[in-house]
Order: C-alpha cells, then structure tokens, then sequence
DNA sequence: TAGATTGTTAATCGATTAACAATC
DNA sequence: TAGATTGTTAATCGATTAACAATC
C-alpha cells in the first residue's frame, strides 16, 4: 500500500467512498462508472478516477468500476483488513456512546474495556462491557495489546493522560477532549473537535443569512 | 461581517484560532505576535495574518495583536455573540453526552429539549433537560424558536427526521447520524462523521508503520 | 528614532478540473 | 467494431508561503 505522496484531501474523502460504495453494495449495485458516483457524492468524476489512481488501476476502461472489488480495495487502503484494539478513557455519556456504537466492532475495531477515574463505575457492565479503574490502566495495557486509545475525557486531564497512555506505548489516540495533544511525532492523533465543528457551523448560519436573503421554501407557522 | 470569498479552509481554522486565545487569556497574555502564535499552533505566522487580514487588520505594527480584542473579533465572526438555541433528537447516550457538556451552554448554543421515539425516556429530565416524544416535535417547533437540531439518531432514521425538521423551518443541522443528508440547499448541515475521523486514523495507523519504522522511544514491556 | 511586526503583494506550491488518447 | 469510460497528462484554479514596504 503505496503511502507516499497521498495527500491528506485524499485521506479525508477516502472514507466517503467507502461508505457510498457500502450503500451500493447494499442496494445490490455491481458496477459504477465515475461519472454515476460523481452525481450520488456531489464531486466532479474528475476528482473520483485521479483520486483512486493514486492507489492503483481499479476500473476498466468501457465499463467502469467494480463496486465489491472497489470496497475491498479502499478498506484494504484505510487498514481495515486487520483488527484493531481499543480502549476508551472516560465513561461518561460520550465514553459509552462510543462503546456502544456497534458498527465500529463489526469493522474490527473491537473495544476491550473502558476506563473512568470514578470508582463508582468500576466493574459496572454496559453492553457487556466492563469499565476499570484509571489505576488499571498501566497493569492492563501491559497485558493486553491495544493499538488505539480514545480520549473522552475533560480537556483538564487529557494532557496528562496522554502521556500516561503514550509512555505504555499505545501508537494511536483519537481525541475528544476539547485540547490539543502534545505527543511525540510517532504517536497517532486524531481529533474529534466538536465545539469547533459547532461553531463552523455558527459561522455558516451567520453569514449565510446576509447572502442568501431568507430564500426558505416554507416558513415556520407561528402558532 | 464581509462573508464574501471566504475559503473553507479559513473557517476551519477560524475555531481553532479562537480556542487558543482563549487559553492564552486563561493564562494572563495581553498581547501575541502572529510569530508566537505560529509556534504555539505549529502553523506559519504568515498564515495567520493572512486569514485574519480576510477579516480585517487587527494587529498593529510593531506590537501584535490584542489578545483579547481579537478572542472577541473572532467570536463576532463565528456568530458566537447571539445566542443559538438547539434541540437534540436522539436522547441516546451521544444525545445526551451533547446535552450534559456544559461549555456549549457557555458559548450561548442553548438546549431547549431532547427527543426520542422510545416513550419510555421521555419526560425524564437528565441535568434539567426535558426529553419529549418524536410526536412532540412538531408542536414544539411551531412555539418555540429553533435554530439549531442536531441529530443523534441511527442513519436509517436520519432522512426522515431531517425532512421533518426542515418542514418546520429549522435552518441548520448538526448531523452525528452516518450517512449524508438529502436537505434543501437553504438548509446548513455541519458533518460529524465519526466513523470516517475513524478510518482517517486507521489508515494513518496502517501507513505510517509502512514508512516510520517503529521509532518508538518506549516500548511495552511484555508482562 | 530604531526595532518590531503588521498588512499586503508577489512567488510558489499543490490540488482540482478539463481534455483526450488508450483500451476494454 | 462502435461506444463507453478509464487512466493520465495538461491547464486552471486556489491556497500557502515568502518577502518587504508601511507603520506603530
């Protein structure tokens, strides 16, 4: 799996294919040209075919793209052909809604155990699920092999955390707590903003309303 | 607020500009070069002025940037300075995990109330909040005034309520639900497409391997 | 004033789109 | 074969970085 040179745009748009062509797969599509895919996704079929060549020649000139063959091949690219391991940090409402989530275990990324510095959580089963105690962490993540850590955790402890996780050397966290992480270059991050997200779309809804001048089909009855 | 020919890429960055003088007040700093800043938030300082130019000049030469002149500023541009108010349909865990994060509250997104199909949540109040039922949404939206719904719902329930919303004039969606929604093109919709921040770091997990090494400065003892 | 740092223009770099020859 | 559609090169567009004159 060739890694260099692919810029981070591709990496980004990379998973959305991927979840169009489920879709596809589950609507029992066989085959798609770029050009069908580019009006379903809304981007040009230009930027389909020069996006999924940087990884290799997966259509057929005439006939377009396997879909099945094509949902191999980008799953393969995203690392999904082997399992990963999780723990996640904080089992507060966003802690266990992320366990519970189930489609994360059915593409392997199979979470084995929650951690929460309230005791009063220890041991209580969600889904099977069992939560430890922060002074767990180290013993388990000696005996186990976890790649992926995530953090749903107040921004206030997540540095510290952090480092915890880093020195029991887990390669990947992915990022909730609504801070920057300082970790060294080899460790993985993955950020999850949400507050940021939040006001995109605070910013969007501010100044689409000075372009756009109320062009709402229906308006709200007021009652 | 000049909303013209402002890229993407600018106010994605215009949140995380915001959080970080946010700390820097936090922390007492009055004032900060954009060459400070650039190392602050490992970008270039040539970047920072030039997005915030698109603004208007701020700085002053010779001295920087008021810190919190511009923390403010940038609050005004993300619509951050009047208040949001929000309904959260789904008062799952993630609902719910949305509903209890208080600094969202702080910022002026406020929660007017949850909703659920499952009638057996409804009326329970989780920190004060009141959650209705599914048939409550209509009736609610035509004596309150909703900005904001964000959905955290299953995917195969997501069109639905969203066509539904969007008939009661609400004009932006913050989208947790994993799939794209089909909405008018007056209506915002902001993406947290959890699973694909997922398949990012996966990816990233699968090639860096590939091309680091494993520089890893600890390593796990094998207990 | 001298030093620092902005605002802004120009240069570079990269990403997207268009076009078309190759080929199934 | 003729038609369709890819893979790929070239053209365009936009975003980032560098440089420096303006100015506090």
């Amino acid at each position: 799996m060739e890694s260099k040179g692919i810029s981070k745009a591709i990496i980004v748009r990379l998973p959305r294919y991927y979840r169009y062509l489920g879709e596809l797969m589950e609507e029992g599509v066989e085959r798609i040209s770029s050009g069908e895919l580019s009006e379903r996704m809304h981007v040009t079929a230009s930027q389909i075919r020069q996006d999924l060549n940087h990884f290799g020649g997966f259509g057929q000139q005439g006939y377009g793209y396997n879909v099945r063959t094509l949902y191999e091949e980008i799953a393969k690219i995203l690392g999904l052909d082997n399992e990963h391991h999780m723990i996640i940090i904080g089992a507060g409402n966003l802690g266990r809604a992320i366990a519970n989530y189930g489609n994360f275990e059915k593409r392997g990324f199979i979470i084995d155990g929650l951690f929460d510095r309230d005791q009063r959580l220890s041991g209580v089963d969600s889904r099977g699920m069992r939560v430890y105690s922060m002074e767990e962490l180290e013993p388990f993540l000696e005996t186990h092999m976890v790649d992926i850590a995530v953090l749903a955790i107040p921004k206030t402890a997540a540095n510290e955390v952090a480092r915890r996780l880093v020195r029991c050397g887990i390669s990947a966290i992915w990022n909730f707590a609504h801070t920057d992480l300082d970790v060294p270059d080899n460790v993985i991050v993955e950020n999850v903003h949400l507050s940021e997200s939040l006001m995109r779309l605070s910013y969007t809804l501010a100044n689409q309303k000075a372009d756009e001048h109320m062009a709402c089909g229906e308006k709200m009855s007021d009652g």
